[in-house]
DNA sequence: CTGAAAGCGCTAACAC
DNA sequence: GTGTTAGCGCTTTCAG
């Protein structure tokens, strides 16, 4: 057996391709970007001559050359299913957008910092930040060199744009599906410190109101499933004990939808719960959460084009947040509450495993 | 209010900082880079002069001079939990080895190919596919012009390095708990053509032969929860009903825990059940799933230091295919079988909200 | 230890 | 249409 290539074929560059053509390196790179500039007759021949080579235009180079590197830099966090679906979009909108994306994620051993950093020494013209922990200030000093936008996070400031749900809407659609079940005891999981916390608890509190519900109870809750979980204990030890509940997120949805079933509270039979993200938690089939749906592609396609529209150097709009109305997604664990204890069984009670199904959301 | 600045400070060159700390250009390069070749006294200044420029590096023009780019690319699944471990182990592996990676994701609307050939313009030296599903031609024609190693996929192949779990000693793991707690008849819910799947079919009857169980019951699975749940119901039906299962990865696990608890089969009482991937899934409290770990921060390390190996130009190993160990994270699906009708409550059995606990993994 | 010159691969100006 | 010239920001020779 003889020993691999220890040396590679060196790359192919404009100039081999100009030399196989037999024409000039200038004219390869207009066939290349096909700009006018070349006769059809050249173009086949560069064209099937850059073929034969296999050569491939170095982004780098052309970056470098050209002042603009059509280039959005993205900094997501790599274990986060949302921001999953954010990328996915973002690709999609800057591909139509004629501009690439530079990805930089966000790693239990890679801060922000840094994944901000290695962006700016790969010449992105612009960012986008999901979800960011960032303080405001370095927020502002990064703006200041460059756009930036923030998704999915409020930022108060004048310097960065910012796409993001409308989160006290998400609530207030969840309390309203609640109240028109018939529930009037409803109660609200938070976020704590978290990024939208703040507009969902204004946002329970205004749909309350709303509804001319005044016993509001906010339990301090979380991101996780354990906050849901110590959340929904807190809950049960209510009186009264309400008969729905909203909760900050998916993930901490879930942690209160373990201990119910665990004290064999039966959802949605005894408690409805409500969720928010759609999460992929949410949507499996054992799950089953009634939840706030963002919606990715819009608030990923307003980002992008609002980016550009920095970058193409139009006037900033008066408000520099974009708030995108969420939707309902009604699953399995919501349902008119039922003040006895008989548990009827909603289309999917996990662990109401006894026999009597009851099917159809009203009994 | 004024208007804001419409247009940007340029970005500080070496020259700038150069011009500005009163040395020649390449002086400054040389501090920059931190190599041996300037007195301290010019790098105290040089870097005073860098940092009130706020000079940052353009890593472009880096690599564009120098013939090595330090670039690893890496095409991951965005939606992929797993993948989001591995890109971290990926980042700290490369950090350490100071390397750069260069991330492009395939999404719903961005096949591998797109993803791949972004890279290829990015001058990447190298390229690391997290579970690729490219046609091994294709992956042939790659390694024909860099290193290319691929994760979690066994390819067949004499020109690309493969890193992968050893997916039979997995399953053996699993089947070798369970034969431990008791179990005789245990059955598999195999993964069909998923990669990996063939194998793990081939670990579970070779544990099987080693127990001296012959008893062998593999039923058609798949990847995803509807796939678990459809298993489950023929595993129900199955005579004599195995008491043990061991399923192709986590989440076709957890639609076989959705129909067993939806069927009144206690979990881990009447049936044990073991998954494969420990995903985040796997992990929730309320899933509690045992389940055979694949040790991504090892795997990663590998795939990094082989990766740099190869442009190191060192000779290729005996085996192109290093297969790592998994190993068995015991949570509450499992137990001793339990012939009889009565419930035993496991360290969690979400739905068995009844008393008495009896720990200890032997009955 | 420092500076001058050259050039990575490409594109933007100009000539012809 | 096509070729020539210049230079993006940086690193690599090589002189001094």
């Amino acid at each position: 057996m003889t020993q691999e290539p220890p040396t590679r074929p060196r790359r192919a560059t404009l100039a081999d391709v100009a030399a196989r053509a037999g024409v000039s390196v200038p004219l390869v790179s207009i066939v290349m970007r096909d700009v006018p500039g070349a006769s059809d007759a050249t173009r086949e021949r560069v064209k099937k001559a850059a073929d034969e080579l296999g050569y491939r235009p170095d982004s780098r180079a052309r970056m470098l050359r050209s002042s603009r590197t059509q280039l959005i830099g993205v900094v997501f966090g790599v274990q986060h299913p949302f921001h999953g679906d954010l990328v996915s979009g973002l690709y999609s909108a800057a591909d139509a957008a004629g501009y690439e994306l530079a990805l930089s994620a966000v790693t239990p051993g890679r801060n922000e910092e840094r994944a901000v950093a290695s962006l700016l020494q790969d010449r992105c013209e612009a960012l986008i930040l999901l979800g960011p922990t960032l303080p405001t200030t370095e927020l502002a000093n990064l703006a200041d060199r460059m756009p930036v936008l923030v998704v999915a996070r409020p930022v108060r400031s004048r310097v960065v744009d910012v796409v993001r749900t409308d989160d006290a809407a998400g609530i207030q659609l969840a309390v309203d599906h609640l109240a028109e079940l018939g529930h009037s005891r409803i109660a609200h999981i938070d976020g704590g410190r978290a990024p939208g916390a703040a507009e969902r608890r204004r946002g329970y509190r205004e749909a309350l109101d709303r509804h001319g519900l005044d016993d509001a109870l906010i339990l301090p809750g979380g991101l996780t499933e354990d906050d849901g979980a110590a959340a929904a204990r807190r809950l049960l030890a209510a009186s009264p004990r309400p008969t729905a509940v909203t909760v900050f997120n998916d993930r901490c949805a879930t942690g209160v939808l373990d201990v119910l079933r665990r004290e064999g509270v039966s959802v949605p039979g005894e408690m409805s719960v409500v969720g928010f993200d759609d999460s992929s938690l949410a949507r499996l089939s054992h799950v089953a959460l009634t939840t706030v749906a963002q919606d990715a592609e819009r608030i990923t396609a307003l980002a992008v084009s609002r980016v550009i529209a920095r970058l193409d150097g139009h006037p900033a709009p008066d408000e520099r947040e974009q708030v995108i109305a969420p939707h309902l997604v009604v699953r399995s664990t919501t349902a008119p509450p039922r003040p006895g204890l008989r548990r009827p069984a909603g289309p999917h009670p996990a662990c109401d495993a006894g026999p009597l199904p009851l099917p159809g959301p009203l009994g």
